[in-house]
DNA sequence: GTCTATACTTCGATAGAC
DNA sequence: GTCTATCGAAGTATAGAC
């Protein structure tokens, strides 16, 4: 993984340049603004005050540009929740962190981009196991608190369950459709909140 | 909704025009192949052996020929569904519908754009509404089929979980992330068919 | 009705000045 | 170590030739 780049041809500016840092910050807030397709070096350039050469003097690349403002809201994301997952936790918290759009809303486009570039592609590929690895063990103790056995309901099954309705609820807010959409959660808060307690008699 | 375009300054190519077909066609093979970036109209002229600037005459800019790209597909795809819940339906057959990846994996691109070209957007969720009712209607009449009351499972719910699934399995499976995905799938299917068969007494 | 020659804007990237 | 002047390629769109 460390041979990837063949001769650094071009110099490029130190990591810790504050003048780099404001290039990923006008990156990242233009790409949640107005999309990928704004994210051009022009542009950037512009929204942090600065020439656009400069993100050229900082990063290799576009691509570099864009992995670089990834990872950072991704590392961030990352220790957010596995902080928020640390010590016991109920499926409604893990609920509540899934359901937070500071991740989900900004990343559609990041997947995006990773169907076709490779580099992106394996940094959302990486997060992504690290984020179901973290969440996979609080659903697994979450889960062992209540009584329901793993046959019953898989932790990872339970996960997927959850992440792909927040994922479908935040998506389809995106484009204005959200018909039924307060119904279900108010149903699936219901059920969590009842595995939470340990009590599921009743329960489909 | 007739009212939209104000004067139409530029002549425009007949709508049943064989090349104007060709464009949408090379369109919509790039769109798939190299995701909505590289969806200009040099390069979907050089992918139907075109000159670049029959885009413009055929389409009045971009966004009117994604939005045809879209459309196009979208219509084939409604007709199918429809087709397929006609008559009395499974929840196993609306399973496998959801699971098609001819829809999921070619719209996220769609969406992505849709969050910031508005006429994009309007026809991206006019669809997601129209395949939305589609699908409830035969998710009512599943559930109807098994001894699961409307308030143990509302059909909107078993929907957007069914949903929300299979979109996160298709997403992940494009970044190369399938950790828990065939007994995840294995599981629904399972409990899918206990339904149907109208017999969920041991079912979480 | 169909297509092309052309205009002009914006792109990513680099070589070289400070 | 930091930034800028500049390049060639690629972008959308139109006016006008067939």
């Amino acid at each position: 993984m460390a041979g990837t780049t063949p001769t650094p041809a071009r110099r490029i500016g130190a990591p810790d340049s504050k003048t780099r840092a404001r290039l990923v910050d006008a990156a990242e807030e233009l790409l949640r603004a107005a999309g990928y397709a704004a994210g051009t070096a022009r542009r950037v350039g512009a929204k942090a005050g600065l020439k656009a050469q400069l993100v050229h003097y900082y990063f290799r690349s576009m691509d570099d540009l864009f992995v670089e403002v990834f990872r950072r809201r991704a590392e961030e994301n990352l220790a957010r929740v596995e902080r928020a997952l640390a010590g016991a936790v109920s499926l409604r918290t893990l609920w509540e962190l899934n359901a937070d759009p500071r991740g989900t809303a900004f990343s559609i486009d990041f997947v995006a981009m990773a169907k076709h570039r490779k580099t992106i592609r394996a940094e959302v590929a990486r997060y992504a196991e690290r984020y179901r690895a973290a969440q996979l063990q609080a659903v697994k103790r979450a889960l062992a608190a209540s009584d329901l056995s793993a046959e019953e309901l898989p932790p990872i099954v339970a996960l997927l369950l959850m992440t792909g309705l927040s994922q479908v609820l935040s998506l389809e807010r995106s484009l204005g459709v959200v018909a039924g959409h307060d119904e279900t959660v108010e149903f699936v808060i219901d059920l969590i909140d009842r595995l939470d307690s340990g009590s599921n008699a009743t329960t489909p």
